[in-house]
DNA sequence: GAAAATTACATAGCAGGCTATCTATTGTCA
DNA sequence: TGACAATAGATAGCCTGCTATGTAATTTTC
């Protein structure tokens, strides 16, 4: 049976993230920007000044992942917290001037990875693609029993 | 730009990878197994015996993970390993008898989230995913620079 | 046959995902 | 107003991936 052979969708999947990720990493590692970081310093060049819990929605990760997330990102000199006022529970996170103008570079590295991994494939091979995954997304998100 | 709200490919993979790993965990926590020590099981099911060497090879993980792996498999009583007597420095792995009958149960429970993703594809989909899924591997396997 | 290279595996340490739980603040309502 | 509920975020602890490095055994080479 070719499944317990690795050879079925889950595998592919997670095989081909684990690739992706790695490549990725690689690609971004020179500016002192890892993986995880990406999608944040993405979020927050589209809008600066979200909350945690604002970037969680967003980038749909749980509210722990994203605070560790961010204590390394302020760690590494990539974002700043400014406590808020009206509300001594929650901070507003930026960007740091280092890192503001090099998100649009680490979007292209990024693209680059993905131009790498769709490179044999034809336009509309790209869209169903995306099309594939986006109903993937759809099927697996429904929250009921399987 | 699309892109930057986290509508490309990457982000996609990533994080129908995090869904389809979860549910997995879910189906099979039940039996004491989570979601890295399946496609373990599945090889050992194949073929007992095997080296950790030889299951880095099958499944594409590096070494100290698959040390690791299989350190928490020996804890939780799900493999044994025998030392070799003609190489000293490796063991054969092979399955308990208490996890041996009930592989093919969690295969089975791995395909049923599988098939939960792919509720809504044709056949034509599904052959196309898998198609996709191949080149991106192939793209991303070869290595040269981007 | 001894030194050197290779191999098999273990360990340390990190990233990034998760759940469960804690603390502090804010909001609600009787 | 004072108690309780809800919210924002931090922390602890786990898994699974990675790289770098250490150690013991085996193989190769001179």
């Amino acid at each position: 049976m070719e499944d317990s052979k690795n050879d079925n969708l889950a595998y592919k999947l997670h095989y081909l993230n684990r690739l992706l990720m790695l490549q990725l990493n690689d690609q971004i590692k020179p500016e002192g920007v890892s993986q995880g970081q990406l999608p944040v310093l993405c979020c927050l060049h589209d809008l600066e000044g979200q909350t945690q819990a604002e970037l969680c929605t967003r980038i749909q990760v749980e509210q722990p992942t994203m605070a560790n997330t961010l204590r390394r990102m302020e760690r590494d000199g990539l974002i700043r917290r400014i406590p808020c006022e009206q509300d001594k529970r929650q901070s507003r996170v930026y960007l740091t001037d280092r890192i503001r103008p090099t998100v649009e570079a680490l979007q292209q590295k990024r693209d680059e990875v993905i131009g790498k991994m769709t490179g044999r494939m034809s336009v509309n091979d790209i869209s169903d693609f995306h099309r594939l995954l986006d109903s993937a997304l759809l099927a697996l998100e429904t929250n009921n029993e399987i």
